[in-house]
DNA sequence: AATTGGCACTCGGAAGCGCGGAGTGCTAGA
DNA sequence: TCTAGCACTCCGCGCTTCCGAGTGCCAATT
């Protein structure tokens, strides 16, 4: 059905309307591209692509554009991933190189991205359930308020403020929790928390039961609260430069939204794995405009988190491929190196 | 001058224009706002006020509109500020009042008032150097890495973690500087933190004193860095809605960077002042097309951070002012109680 | 002296018109 | 199966026209 050829004008296609944001008739593309077909040819080409759905003419008599599904077939069959130059290569190690802690990498990778690719960009804070607890200090406060830091290996560090209401929490009892939960936890993944503490307020002596209870409930309920992650945006000025003009405000409602951002990336994957969500895929209402490139990246084959942009359909697939696939790699490095 | 009437035709000008984006003619101003005068008598007040600046024509022959001027002229004498109507002050309460910690009060507070004004809303967190002390905990992670964390009475918490190279961190002399700068700094000004440390290392043991160094270093840096703030951005859809279209690029780039959002705010003024810059009064070039509502809160008298919300320039200044004005004030209550 | 009515004038924006050109589909021939 | 030719479509552009809201000015009125 879809010869080599036909594939080929497809292709070209897709490159022309990307590049100039403007429909591509058979004329123009047999000039460009050297098909060694004449017009007339690519046009019957034209005719059978439409019938299938992979191009779509804006009205009668004007060239075609490409639909979702033809930029689809052009993702999955007739483009190649671009590498970056090599300037490009080592501006992202320069400017990913210093940074210092995990708040900085994840703020400089967004901005990065963004600037590569010339679209928003989105990057997802490592997970925790991906982690292992590094320690787990409490602080006391006051008399029945203390303050409960879990660091994971990651480098992240999430605090929380445990009230005990009227309940008297003791230094050595604080001290004595703090010991035990280390012992057990040190070193272990933060899956694994839940179960690793389930019976830990009994085998304790009765005085320290309710700081126990307590503590332990708001360090589960971070666990699971905040495994909903964190995200940080970047680039949207470049939604002003054309495209989503109709659609901005959605699309600017839909940024605005963690819960959406989150979605948006996808399930984790293995890093280096890239995602590719065109128009209508995206499960979002306001996003049918828009395409999204996500990837996971982490320590060697671990996803810890993913990252992307997002950007109009009409966007320079291989381009950005490459950037957010290379961006991964090099976060990937960097934490694991830190 | 400006005798009464003209000020009355003035205001007229810029309600009218605020609601309905239309240059406003002569005819039309007379018929709706009642001025007991004919359109001809006030095309010479018109004529009066472009002389001098307060209004313009976008071409001739057509209606005017107000000027940064003009603008500036009816907030400051034309205009009272608008209290929100005892529904809009429910929603806030009942909206802001199940809030539990720091990160939740502000992120539903810039909520708040992007959904209330209609328009882009700042908040930032408050201030470290108006906070003070509550505790500081050391937690060692290894060898030669101990975590500092900082926490403040507004309930804000700093980490760090301090590096040590191949220093030797003894859990003692960890316990040790934790119980003295505990003792030394608890319930102190931020600000004065640097005084009451600075004679410190000598004061210890010698063993001790490297780490004291590396900490302290680590402190001070985090308190000087630091209160370069940070803030909070909501509403950016509301942007779409108009009146930027051409700029939009550029105030979306100035809203990415954070010093020229912190900048935007202004130097702190006491809490429930409001502060309205308009237009070019903007120091930031973007946006000089924007105007800026913003306002202190804190506890009491004592203004701990700003918030407000950036719009066009046409905007209705009275309601945004009433909104920002009283979201401040909540914010403060909301803080103290907690 | 301030206000008003009248009047001529201006100019932007919408509506209508014509036209060139890029693009198409179709058919007949190589 | 490809190509050349041809008739047809329709968008976009520029041109004109026209309408009306709005202005400035002046003379008359209070």
């Amino acid at each position: 059905m879809l010869d080599e050829r036909k594939l080929a004008v497809l292709r070209a296609i897709v490159e022309d309307y990307v590049s100039t944001n403007e429909p591509v008739g058979s004329k123009a593309l047999a000039d460009r591209h050297n098909l060694g077909v004449s017009p007339a040819t690519v046009r019957n080409d034209m005719a059978m692509l439409e019938d299938e759905g992979y191009i779509a003419q804006p009205h009668t008599s004007a060239g075609r554009v490409p639909t979702d599904k033809g930029y689809r077939l052009f993702v999955d069959r007739l483009s190649t991933v671009k590498p970056l130059s090599p300037a490009e290569r080592r501006a992202i190690e320069t400017f990913l190189g210093g940074a210092v802690d995990l708040d900085e990498i994840v703020l400089r990778t967004v901005r990065l991205l963004a600037q590569l690719t010339r679209q928003v960009a989105v990057v997802q804070y490592p997970m925790l359930t991906r982690s292992y607890v590094q320690h787990i200090e409490l602080v006391p406060l006051g008399p029945s308020r203390v303050m409960m830091v879990l660091i994971t290996n990651t480098g992240r560090v999430e605090q929380r403020v445990v009230d005990g209401d009227a309940q008297d929490f003791t230094e050595t009892a604080v001290a004595d929790l703090r010991s035990v939960l280390n012992a057990r936890l040190a070193g272990k993944w933060l899956t694994e928390v839940p179960d690793l503490v389930a019976d830990l307020p009994e085998q304790l002596p009765a005085p320290d039961r309710p700081l126990a209870a307590t503590v332990l409930s708001v360090l589960l309920e971070s666990l699971v609260e905040k495994h909903e992650e964190r995200v940080v945006l970047g680039g949207t000025a470049n939604l002003a430069a054309g495209d989503f003009s109709a659609s901005l405000r959605e699309v600017l409602e839909a940024l605005e939204e963690n819960v959406v951002l989150i979605r948006l990336l996808g399930e984790a994957s293995d890093p280096s794995i890239l995602t590719v969500r065109i128009g209508a895929e995206n499960l979002h209402q306001g996003l049918h405009t828009a395409s999204v490139v996500s990837a996971g990246y982490g320590v060697g084959d671990q996803a810890l988190a993913k990252l992307g942009v997002l950007g109009p359909t009409r966007m320079d697939y291989p381009g950005t491929m490459g950037a957010v696939r290379a961006v991964a790699r090099y976060v990937g490095q960097i934490l694991a190196g830190s």
